[in-house]
This record gives C-alpha cells, structure tokens and sequence, in this order.
DNA sequence: GCATGGCGGGAGAGCGCTCTCCACAAACCG
DNA sequence: CGGTTTGTGGAGAGCGCTCTCCCGCCATGC
C-alpha cells in the first residue's frame, strides 16, 4: 500500500480541479453528469478515501459523537464502575439504540466512563478538543454534576432521564408514575391484597418517580400503605430486599420491583421460600430487559422503549449539532406492560 | 464562549513562536525552564485546548482506536445483533478491561458492531477515513471474514482469540484446554463417574477447544467416552441442552458446560427436574462471569482472565500502532478454577 | 446588436497544528 | 583565539480538505 491517494490526485487522475471533486464528493452545487461520471471513476480507480481529519479542520465539525454513562460512584480497583455498568442489560439496551440509529449515518460512538472528578474533567476536554460534536448521557445518579458541566462548557448534549437539578438540557425520558400505575393496576386486577414494592436507589429520580407512581395508583385502590424496601437497582440487592420484604410481610402476595434485575433477584428468594409464582405471590418487574425473559418464571414486567427513546436521544443530539441555537426540548415516552408468567 | 484560542493566541499571549508552545505542550526537545513556566501560564490563562483534526492532519494519528465486534450472523430488525451481543456479560467485560487500559492513556475507544458484509465495509473504510489508528477485534464466530480484511488494509489490529483461518495477525487467547482440563481433573476429584457436557457452538474455536481438551482431560482419567450436547452459548441453549442431556444420560452426575451462561440455564433445569446441585449432580461452567456469582448455588468455573486479555490487546495494539514493523505476536493467558457451590 | 444574468468550473486562501530547517549564542577544544 | 560543537528559539512550509471568490461561457432580453 502507497501513500494514500488525496484529491489533488483524484482531480489530476479525472483532469479536473480539487474543487471539483470536492463538489462532487459533498453533493454540493451542480456538477456537469459527464464529469462527475468522471470523476467517480476517478476515485474508483484511485481508490480514494477522504481524510477526516483534514475534513474536520475545515468544517468544525468531527461526525463523531460520545456515549458517556456517568455516575457519581466511587472507582474499586478491583470491580471498576465500567464492569458494573455492563453487568446491567439496561446499559446495552441503550447502546443497541444508540448504535441502531447513528450506524446508518455512518458515525460510531465513543464509548466513555465518567465515574469519578477527574474522568467527567476528561469528557469535558475531550469534547473541547473536538473528539466529538457532542454527547448523550446516561447517568446513573441525579446528583450527577456533568449535565451542569455540559452545559457550562456549552457543548451539545442529550441525556437520556430527567436531569436532578433545573437546567437547560435536552432529555428523553419515560412516563415512570405511568408505568408504575400499570403495575398497580395489574396487581388489584389479579385480586392481589397485601402488596409491597422494592424500590430503586431513591437518590435516582426514577425510582422515586416508580415508587411514588405506585403507591398514587394503590392509594387509589383503597391501599393507602404500601410497605417498602430501598434496593440498589442490582441482583444482589433485589434477594436481600425480598428477604426483608418476606420477614416483616409474611402474608403479601404481591410485590412490584422497580427493575427486572432486582425482580429476578427476588424470584429466587421468593421461590428458595417455597412461595409459588405467581400462585402464591405475583411479581411485577420495570423495563422489560433482557432479564425478564432469562428469569424463570418469566418476568410480567412494565415495557420501558429503552431502545426506541436511545435512538430519539441521538437524533435529539444530531439536531443540536446541526443548529447550535435550537432550543432545548424533552421527549416522553409512554411505558406499556408486558403480561408473561410471573403476575 | 468566544472563538476558541488557538496555539497563534498563546504565542502571542506568552511572548514566544508557535513552535515554542508546541514543544511546550509535546515536551519535545528542552526549553528553558522560565520559558516553560511562561507558556503554561499563558495556555491557562487563555484556557487553549489543542485542536484534535490539526494535530492529527499532520501527524496522521487520530489518537483513537476502534473497540469492533463481529459476527457472522444476520440482522434482525426486532433484535439487532447488537443487543444481543451485550446480553452477554463476556463483552461487557471485554469492553471493560480495554476502557481500563486505555483511558489512564486518554483514549477512549469508538464502538462498532460489525455483524453484516456491510458494515464490514463500513469499519474498513472507517479506519482507512483515519477515525482511528487500529482496532481491537472481538469474533464470535471462528468464518468471520473481518480479521482477514483488516489485515489486507494493513490496518494495525488484535483479535480477541486465535483467528479462524491463519492470518498474520496478533491476538490473546486463553488456554481453553487447560481450563478444560481443569474442570475434568475437578469433577472426577468430586468422585463424578458419569460426566456429560455443554459444549458452546462448534464452529467457535475456542468451543471445539474447551471440547476437545475435556474429552482429553477425562480419556486420561477412564473415561472415554462423554456424551455432549451443543449449545450457543445462551441462556436459553444452556436449558435446551441440559433437557436434552438430563432426557438422553438420566444417570449423570457431572456437568462440565462451556460457558457460564448456559450453565445458568443448566442449573435452572436441573433444579426444575428435582436434582440437586452439587450433590446430585455438580456443574462446572466456564469464563467466571458475572452469571456465576448471580446463579444459585453459585458456579463453580474456570477464571478466564477476560479484562487482563482485553487490556493486553490494547496494549499490543497500541504497539502495533507506534511500530508499523512489529511483528505479530500472540499472548496467551492461563486460566484458573474457582470452586464456588456447584461443584 | 450588446448588455444581462445564470451556471459550471478553477484558483487559492486558509483551517490549526507539527516539524524541519536555520540562526544565533554559549561552551568547549586544541 | 578561531573553529567546532551543542543547545535553544524562530520562521515557514506544508498536512488534505472546504469554500469563497472570480471568470468564462452560453442563453436570454430589449
């Protein structure tokens, strides 16, 4: 392999300028048909490429964006924040989306973690030296100070959850009070009585939206107390919740989990109890991931278009690049149940 | 925000050329000392971050690297490869161990799935547009024709595992027949006497390793013949297989199954068909991912040093990228057993 | 007939950086 | 003390592309 071929040699190779074939490339202005027949063949035969970087010094613009999943946790060495983050199918889910819709505009995202101070400085100037137009967000925790700094550093940007504090950002989100009372709904309507909920780190606005959704929906059936444990969005911590759910509610025979990896966490608890699901006590999920169909009986669970509202949050953020004035705007989608085994 | 200051600006500001600045910030060759003081005073003062495209229009690196999986299977517009591919827990680990390596580097890696001829064109082109230096590459499938292409392109890449056909290219891989070995040497220690396995799909190398080097392993014990079922790897094949087992070797009393996934779904149908797990029959999986800690009993597995394999494919690519000349090497890790409940 | 305008192509000026080359001064040698 | 070496800063030529300007051509109008 030589040197790469640049236009100078194609525009030489086609007996026409640089210009041209840049025309020709971009699709912009009108180009004689014969000569751009010309010209293509040109790059054919040259097997020509354009040079990105010289590209983007040019427009300004890198036609590449960054997918950062922050947080607020502390680093361990030995089981690094980015493990755990792939460890929940939620992630991949937004991943997939993501993928799914900028692949076809030929741009690939930069995957980044941004767990700690230092790595959120290094998003931050990783996108001022222009690495990326802009960034989609997932963050795991609504103390999350990276949208804040995003927006300060006026880099264009799109989170995927409402942001903790008020400020100027653009979001996708889902209808969590919505999706929560669908779980309610479907729990008194299969003749549930004594029903109790594991709730998501309440530090995180979904869960207390999920949370608070819920007991709205049962207070409205008539139950005004609904007995809750705190769990942390993970497997380990849906087994311990459901453990202390069963010990200090031996009776319920109901129980909504803020997440499907909890709910699978709970299953097992449930069942090691000899409690039949959903016989004994029918068990409801949140967001339809992929645990929900591995859980065994499977996971009757709240439907959360994880993909559909990824793939919205890039075409929000392309938006945003392409006209630096628009204004903000947030996308609310509805969730819907999914009837399976378990409830 | 105003236009951003370019080295022009802190030439200016810090009373010295461009070229001083420049080897301020790349620490090439001495500069005075008071000079440097100077310099970095007035790149702070002036808040310049260097502009990606213009360093990399001339130093032809891009200063970023490609993180591809890729298959050979087909696209499924309900259930893209994608997601699937982030279903399992290997990947996440995979991606964690390269983000682990390289970000301390401040590279962050550009994700791209590469299932279809198409997009296999795409990541070619891709890297020859110089959006990154080289590519780490992981297969789930041995026919995938990527790493034979990427070679063609004389693009610097590594595979995760030994390629399929032989090509010159560099990769890690573990011993899979001596973590085979390793889970053989363990059940017949147990007194297991009619030990059957869960074999990943057969067209994966590493699937027919894991096979071969069991069916070795217990051979030298007496025992040569064992019954095998093909699984893909999945949750759901896992159960599938282990049905198929249970219905064809009722007697059996060992298990070893290919991968941690399947093993869970193992686990599930045997517990499902009343046997106990590990005194009935004891299950030894394979990778030590997070579906070992999360199943119960907890896996017993073979510790596949995935994050470690994945940083040293980092690290080799990036030796690839800094020496065009290097010649290719291969790396290769020593798996360990991890006895947890299942066996 | 000549002025007018639209259209398609070329020339060339950068975009912001690195890096080679050169100038100059200080240090060193015989 | 001249000549060489060494060490440090500046000048300026590009890297490969886009895009503005300009120019020539032909069709059109009066």
């Amino acid at each position: 392999m030589t040197a790469a071929p640049t236009l100078e040699d194609v525009a030489r190779a086609a007996g026409v300028s640089r210009a041209t074939v840049s025309r020709v490339i971009n699709g912009i202005r009108n180009v004689d048909p014969a000569i751009q027949e010309t010209v293509r063949r040109a790059i054919a035969d040259t097997g020509y490429v354009p040079n990105r970087a010289a590209r983007s010094l040019v427009t300004r613009r890198t036609g590449a964006i960054a997918l950062v999943v922050s947080g607020a946790g502390e680093e361990d060495e030995a089981n690094p924040f980015h493990s755990q983050v792939f460890a929940d199918p939620f992630f991949g889910r937004v991943a997939s989306g993501v993928v799914g819709f900028l692949r076809p505009r030929g741009i690939h995202p930069i995957l980044m973690f941004a767990e700690t101070d230092e790595a959120r400085t290094q998003v931050i100037s990783f996108l001022r030296q222009g690495y990326a137009d802009g960034a989609v967000l997932v963050s795991t925790q609504s103390r999350d100070p990276l949208p804040r700094q995003l927006v300060e550093a006026a880099l264009p940007s799109v989170l995927f959850a409402r942001p903790g504090e008020a400020i100027p950002i653009s979001y996708v989100d889902v209808a969590h009070r919505t999706g929560a009372k669908l779980a309610a709904d479907h729990l008194v309507a299969r003749g549930c009585r004594r029903v109790a909920t594991i709730a998501g780190p309440l530090d995180v606005l979904a869960a207390q939206d999920r949370l608070a959704g819920f007991r709205d929906a049962m207070a409205a059936h008539g139950h005004p107390y609904i007995p809750c444990v705190e769990g942390q969005f993970t497997y380990a911590s849906g087994e311990t919740a459901m453990e202390r759910l069963l010990s200090e509610q031996p009776g319920l025979d109901g129980v909504f989990v803020a997440n499907d990896l909890m709910a699978q966490g709970a299953l097992l608890v449930l069942r090691h109890h000899g409690r039949r699901v959903p016989e004994d006590v029918a068990v409801v999920g949140f967001d339809d991931s992929s645990a929900a169909t591995a859980s065994r009986p499977m996971l009757t669970t709240i439907r959360h278009p994880v993909e559909d509202m990824a793939a919205e949050m890039a075409r929000l953020l392309l938006e945003h690049v392409d006209e630096p004035g628009k204004p903000m705007t947030s996308v609310i989608f509805e969730p819907s149940l999914v009837v399976r085994e378990s409830a």
